[in-house]
RNA sequence: GGGGGUGUAGCUCAGUUGGUUAGAGCGAUCGCCUGUCACGCGAUAGGUCGAGGGUUCGAGUCCCUUCACUCCCGCCA
């Protein structure tokens, strides 16, 4: 494509080009001036070109003045550079322009951040200029391939057989799950529609309508805390659903979706191509986490019951043992030389995190079995074998132990596993790791109201004959849901649908929900439902966290275009913003603050 | 809602035990320089040390309050 603008992008221009005159377009990445020699270096989308141009030429002043970043049209020559000047870091390398006549297209202001550098910056800043920031190369090219990324994964669903479909993004606020984001509605006076916060009971309505298989890049909105790997506000999930369906089915196409994509585009190994199946009671045990990094080779052991033990003597665990706490521990192998600092960083990390510290030692061998370190004299010989039994510990290596109540200790040791992993370096950052983590149950007793609830998804479908399933017992319930996890981040969550309303009443009513609330509240999900469902399944990997994944990035905001900050504030747009009386008048909204 | 970290020039950062006029690199401005690609050399401008209060003869530095950003906990069916 040829135009006033360009003959060429600033990527194109190779030998075969010398002689020829050309017109290029972009910004000046930088300048390197000598004086009565001026290197001008210029960047679109593509690339960067060379530019050259000596003071014999009457623009040479002018453009010698020119701010960086200012968006210029040159015309010039092609030719050849000498071998010495060869750059090999750019493609157009072989070549520059001598630049014959020039015109500014977009002035610049001086920069609040230098576009040319590598250098981190404030994010509040980079995110108030974030058309500048995103003009830098690395992020530029995150934003490039998260497109890429999404291209390919649409034309994958597309040849499996998937349709595409939008679903509504003003729907209805549902009483499970996060917080929601709320419409007013100017129509219909105190009513609010919701965001979606994924479009769960849209695609289970779009099986029953009957078009078997579903896809879509579906933004979800919630009104919840931001990490660094959750964007407050809003993310995108490849949300698909098929119908006539078992969990393998779901694991089989996704499985191949993920492993081509991760492939496709990132270097790095694939630790499985199978990916391994977890039940979640073996990751809590194991890792203490549902979302365990299996690039970790450490695996945490219970250690219990042998703290019942008459000749072991450590009071503290013993004691918590028989009010109903748990000891579980982490080995790591030969650590024996490990220097004092080591396990005391450790401990005193642990005592940050809130708990109550990590106790530690080594085991040795002189003539006798003896274990070294702090809490090392209260483990008799015997004791030490009987460990060692059970965790596959020899000598050399060292265990650190934590005792408390369950999820205190799935909490510590899951953080613990990954900070000993880390100070030892035992984690390949050049792997993935996939696993998928099954079996979830269908329900949770909240510790503090000891109310049981939905653990997960209440559309879920539990496991086992349904006339055999014994809700008098629904902790003991499992569901057909299942998460992905890679690199111990949680990449997406599924499940095998509910469709009888029998059963979903029956579950429901577990869960402290009547008929009536029921079918208030899910009236569109249970209505459909009784009239033909089919059996269906599904899942909704999120975007986002895979490009983050493929871009080897630790932070979501690196490969979200247009992020909001911690407070869930856009600085560029200023969002949220105050609205005039006459929009609250319209909508029959009056503001309170609170005191 | 809670905890940690950070906040000093447009940008990235240094600033010792509380002690003279708060420094460097990049960027900006001006000058010199014809082969650079992080060009080089010289000069100049640029500061409410996030804000407010306190301790002190004296505060960028210590204390209190507060704000912003960020990481984590809670939250995230």
């Amino acid at each position: 494509m040829s135009n006033k603008y360009r003959t060429h992008n600033c990527d194109e221009l190779r030998k075969k080009h010398v002689d020829k005159n050309v017109i290029l377009s972009g910004w000046i990445n930088k300048k390197r001036d000598h004086g009565n020699l001026l290197f001008i270096d210029l960047r679109d989308n593509y690339g960067i070109t060379q530019f050259i141009i000596d003071k014999e030429n009457s623009n040479f002043k002018e453009l010698e003045k020119m701010q960086l970043e200012t968006v210029i049209k040159i015309e010039g020559k092609v030719i050849n550079r000498s071998k010495e000047t060869i750059n090999n870091e750019i493609k157009t390398g072989e070549v520059e322009v001598i630049i014959e006549n020039f015109k500014v297209l977009g002035t610049c202001k001086e920069l609040p951040l230098p576009v040319f550098s590598d250098q981190e910056y404030a994010e509040d800043i980079r995110l108030k200029y974030r058309f500048l920031d995103l003009r830098r190369k690395k992020i530029h090219e995150n934003i490039i391939l998260r497109s890429n990324v999404i291209s390919f994964i649409r034309n994958e669903m597309n040849n499996l057989g998937f349709l595409e479909f939008q679903t509504p993004i003003l729907t209805s606020s549902s009483p499970e799950g996060a917080r929601d984001f709320l419409v007013p509605s100017r129509l219909n006076p105190g009513k609010f529609y919701a965001l979606p916060q994924a479009p769960q009971q849209f695609k289970q309505l779009i099986m029953v309508s009957g078009f078997d298989k579903y896809f879509q890049i579906a933004p979800c909105f919630r009104d919840e805390d931001a990490r660094s790997d959750r964007s407050p506000g809003e993310f995108y999930q490849l949300d698909l659903e098929m119908s006539f369906v078992e969990q393998e089915d779901i694991f089989k196409v996704v499985e191949r979706l993920l492993v081509n994509t991760f492939k496709k585009f990132s270097n790095k190994k694939l630790l499985f191509d199978n990916f391994p199946k977890i039940t979640y009671k073996d990751a809590m045990q194991k890792f203490g986490s549902d979302k365990p990094d299996l690039r970790n080779p450490l695996i945490i052991k219970d250690l219990t019951n042998i703290f019942l033990r008459d000749d072991i003597t450590f009071e503290i665990f013993k004691k918590l043992v028989k009010s109903g706490s748990l000891v579980r521990c982490i080995v790591t192998k030969n650590t024996k030389d490990k220097p004092r600092s080591f396990f005391d960083n450790i401990d005193k990390w642990a005592k940050e995190q809130g708990a109550s510290g990590l106790a530690y030692f080594t085991i040795e061998k002189d003539k006798e079995l003896s274990a070294k370190g702090p809490v090392g004299k209260f483990f008799s010989k015997e004791s030490l074998n009987e460990i060692m039994k059970s965790t596959g510990a020899e000598v050399g290596d060292s265990i650190f132990l934590a005792c408390s109540k369950q999820k205190e200790l799935e909490k510590i040791t899951s953080l613990a596993r990954d900070k000993i992993a880390k100070d030892l370096d035992l984690i390949d950052d050049d792997v993935f790791a996939f696993c998928w983590v099954v079996d979830y149950p269908m329900f949770e007793k909240d510790l503090l109201t000891n109310k049981i609830e939905f653990s997960h998804n209440p559309f879920s479908m539990p496991q086992g004959e349904i006339d055999q399933i014994n809700f008098d017992k629904p902790l003991d319930i499992l569901a057909y849901q299942y998460d992905i996890v890679c690199n111990g981040i949680e990449l997406s969550s599924g499940a095998i649908r509910n469709h009888m309303p029998d059963l979903m009443y029956k579950l429901f009513s577990v869960a402290g929900y009547k008929k009536e609330v029921v079918d208030e509240k899910f009236s569109g999900m249970i209505n459909a439902l009784s009239y033909g469902a089919p059996p269906h399944g599904g899942i909704a990997p999120g975007i986002d966290r895979i490009v983050m994944l493929l871009a080897n990035e630790k932070n979501i905001r690196e490969v979200t275009m247009f992020p909001m900050n911690q407070n869930a504030q856009d600085l560029m747009m200023n969002a949220p913003s105050d609205v005039s009386d006459k929009q609250l008048k319209e909508l029959n909204i009056s503001l309170k603050f609170k005191e």
